[in-house]
DNA sequence: TAGTTGGTGCGAATAATTCGCAACTCGCTT
DNA sequence: AAGCGAGTTGCGAATTATTCGCACCAACTA
C-alpha cells in the first residue's frame, strides 16, 4: 500500500535509502541530485550522493521518477505522477514554472501531424523569460 | 565586408582563432564546444579547446551564436542567424531537426497571454522521438 | 534462520568546463 | 616603421558533476 508495495512490485528492494529519495522526489518536484541528497539528509545524514545518483537512475528506469535538463548542465528530477504541466523554465531568474499541458495541445499535434515528431511531454521545457523578470 | 568588419565591429580583436570557430559554427550547425573545436583543428590544429570554449562565450556575448541545452549535459552552439526554425531533439537517435517557428506562433502567443511568459525561441527545444525512431 | 544477490558507502576515475598566469599579438599611436 | 598596452592564447591546474570498482552489508527467499 505504501511505498513498500510500490517499489517491491517493480522488482526492487525496499531500503531506507531508497525510499527516502523517492520521498524528496516527490516533496521536492523539479530538483537536482543535489537537492535531493540534502533534503534525504534530513533524516537520513549518511547517504552517499552516489546512491542518490544510483537510485535516481533506477527509479527511472522502472518509471517512478524523470528527468529533464532544464538549463545549465544538471538534470532535475521529478515525479511520474507530475506530467500534468509544462515546465516554463525562466533563463534569468532560474525559476520553474508551470502550465497546463492542454496550451500546447495543437503545437503538439501539428508536429505530430506534419513532422511525425511524438513531442515527449515529460520533458517539455520552455525557455524564455518569466512575467517577474521582464 | 568579411569576417573583419563583423567581429571588430563588436569591439573584438581579429584573431585567426576567432573567426575559425564563428566560421565552424556556421557551418557544423548545430554543435559542441568539442566538435567545434575539432573542425577548427583542420585548419589550425594548436587550437585550445580553452580557447574554442571562450570564444563561444565572447562570440555569444556579442549575439553573432547562441547556445541551448538539447538534451544530457554539453550545451550545443549553432550561429545567431540561424534562429528561423525550432530544434525538435530525438531521444532516441539524438539527431536534431528543423521545423519553422510559425508552427508554434499560436502556442507562444498562449503563453504570453496567459502567463506573461516570453519564451525564447532561440532556446526553444522540443523533446521526443523523431519520425525514424518510433 | 542462512544464503544469494542487490544495494550501500567510499574513494578513485572520468568528463566537462573554468581559471590563473605568463607569453604573445592585434591594432592604435607615434 | 617601431612601440606600447590591452585583449588573447596556450597550458596546466582547479572545479564541478557524474560514474565506477570494490568490499561490506542488508533485504528478501526458501
Amino acid at each position: 500500500m505504501a511505498d513498500q508495495h510500490e517499489l517491491r512490485d517493480k522488482g526492487l528492494r525496499l531500503t531506507p535509502q531508497r525510499e527516502l529519495v523517492l520521498a524528496a522526489v516527490r516533496e521536492l518536484g523539479h530538483s537536482t541530485p543535489e537537492e535531493v541528497a540534502e533534503k534525504v539528509r534530513l533524516t537520513h545524514p549518511g547517504i552517499n550522493l552516489s546512491t542518490v545518483y544510483r537510485n535516481l537512475e533506477t527509479l527511472e528506469n522502472v518509471g517512478l521518477v524523470q528527468h529533464t535538463h532544464l538549463g545549465h548542465g544538471g538534470a532535475t528530477y521529478h515525479a511520474a505522477e507530475e506530467l500534468t504541466h509544462l515546465h516554463l523554465v525562466c533563463g534569468k531568474c532560474e525559476a520553474v514554472g508551470d502550465a497546463p499541458l492542454e496550451i500546447a495541445a495543437t503545437f503538439v499535434n501539428a508536429l505530430s501531424d506534419e513532422y511525425g515528431f511524438k513531442t515527449d511531454v515529460s520533458h517539455f521545457a520552455i525557455y524564455g523569460t518569466c512575467s517577474n523578470c521582464q
